[in-house]
DNA sequence: GTCAATATGGAATTTACGTTCTATATTACT
DNA sequence: AGTAATATAGAACGTAAATTCCATATTGAC
């Protein structure tokens, strides 16, 4: 070895680390690349994982592990492992000091910040409140109504607009048929036309009130297809058409609210329709 | 061996553990109890050492800490060592407490029950996590950034659609102007060639990337469009093109992510731009 | 298109780790 | 105090994990 070494340009903690990492990514070959994308995505299973597991479920060689280690100056992939470890060790928390940190970070010393404080708080109490005002009995009705239904109508404007985009993109995913009604004005009304009793429709109206969403809802529901919905009253008029209804109320922050437990809600019901219609086509 | 063990009462989490250890630690030999102090005061320490390294540091033999762990129901060391690693993934304050709340709910009582406490409990994750991976500068810079545009852009595609849809119809509200990319693939060039460095851009892309997104916010960097983005990884094609770049990684249930996290940032940016438009408005 | 340089996969090797075993010490009981 | 029961230290063992090595593949330069 004609040169000694400078391992002084080593990383020592992550933030080190990462920045090199991002740095120089884009010169990367192809297998460290795919280790480094991991390694950032995944850094806890770097810390807790055996080269070999952390290799299967990243998809490279052991090997490739310690070359990639090797590559940003560490003696091996256990020497790389030590700074992933050392974070979390960092990262301690302690309940209490947590949250006391979370209400006196700086977000609160900026001008934005409270706001995105707020936000944030608001929607912790949305959660908090979403497994006591969704009835399980309800909640289980829905999926089944949803999952027998030949194809599934989600009707939504406005402010529900993203909940049913959403679940448009997780059906299609999924492969569940379904149809979502609340683009064009015009067309709605001939695809709401071909819906029979072997569908079913979910709607979500927030007040104020789409009053198209409503008469949606209602003129499938004369027709008999079944209804559930989602809204953040009990007197919201989709609640009359529908078999189900959840109320759902979003905590707000000075008067804004945001969709983060309708998402939670929404991303449910969908994957638990999927789930269930896996069920019934197997058993049948 | 006369009586079949009962290995059910082997404790499974930090919480529980840590209760036994207290409970029978005065009936406890002089080096059993040596350990027992160590553990319960350097839990790091047990998660990443080896069984060598923490004999040494609570000088005992390595042989004493396999029989402490067998002591307590565990087949060895090893699996003993997993309830402290578990105790550093799931750390979260108050997440245990409120998880076993969710538990407790009739909820999972019934089938579709645990997916929907899943993804409550997933969505609490995700918050919990945003405060933190959120640099409060990096925000502050980007409400700066996004409410001196002319016009903003938004950019979105497939999952990440929901959120600036949701973003363009508060921005609505709020008489904010702004274009939404991501409808029509025809027309969105067009409108993105009318941008110029007076405006801005807040482009979203989760994993799998849309290339489209990607090509979209680099078209609107090189003609010094300032950009500003939301990925789930470092890695994002996004971020090269940006400005600010937040990184913001949603807990997932089963594989399936909800937005609820991204939902609150969103709205935060929102408002948060909406009020600072407002201020520099009064100002001049 | 050829050749050199670099990257990769996978087996071979070596290191290090947890566990077991046994002789010795300590404690508890009569 | 003497003896049985339990606890401990430390070495020995076997295994699992990280690392190294080499043949093959891929990339880049001329």
């Amino acid at each position: 070895m004609p040169m000694p070494e400078t391992t002084n340009d080593v990383p020592q903690d992550f933030e080190t680390l990462k920045a090199v990492i991002l740095e120089r990514k884009a010169q990367l070959p192809k297998r460290l690349k795919q280790v480094a994308a991991y390694s950032l995505d995944n850094p806890d299973e770097i810390a807790f994982g055996t080269a070999a597991s952390i290799a299967t479920s990243a998809d490279v060689q052991p090997s490739t592990l310690v070359r990639f280690a090797q590559h940003f100056g560490f003696e091996g992939f256990s020497s790389l492992q030590q700074i992933f470890r050392a974070r979390l060790r960092e990262r301690t928390p302690g309940y209490e000091e947590r949250l006391k940190a979370l209400r006196q970070n700086d977000h609160n010393n900026l001008e934005s910040g409270s706001i995105f404080n707020g936000f944030v708080a608001a929607a912790h109490r949305s959660l908090e409140n979403i497994a006591t005002s969704v009835d399980p009995h309800s909640f289980e009705r829905a999926v089944d109504i949803l999952a027998k239904a030949n194809t599934i109508y989600l009707i939504a404007k406005r402010r529900s607009y993203p909940i049913s985009s959403y679940m448009a993109y997780a059906f299609g995913k999924l492969k569940v048929k379904y149809q979502h009604v609340g683009t064009a004005a015009g067309i709605d009304d001939d695809m709401l036309a071909m819906a029979n009793r072997e569908d079913a429709a979910f709607a979500v109206s927030f007040s104020p009130y789409a009053s198209e969403s409503a008469n949606q809802a209602r003129l499938l529901a004369n027709r008999k297809v079944p209804v559930v919905s989602l809204t953040d009253s009990a007197f919201s008029p989709l609640a009359e058409s529908s078999k189900v209804w959840f109320e759902l109320v979003e905590a707000d922050h000075a008067g804004f609210r945001s969709l983060s437990a309708s998402m939670a809600f929404a991303m449910a019901l969908t994957v638990a329709i999927a789930e269930k219609r896996r069920r019934i086509a197997e058993g049948e």
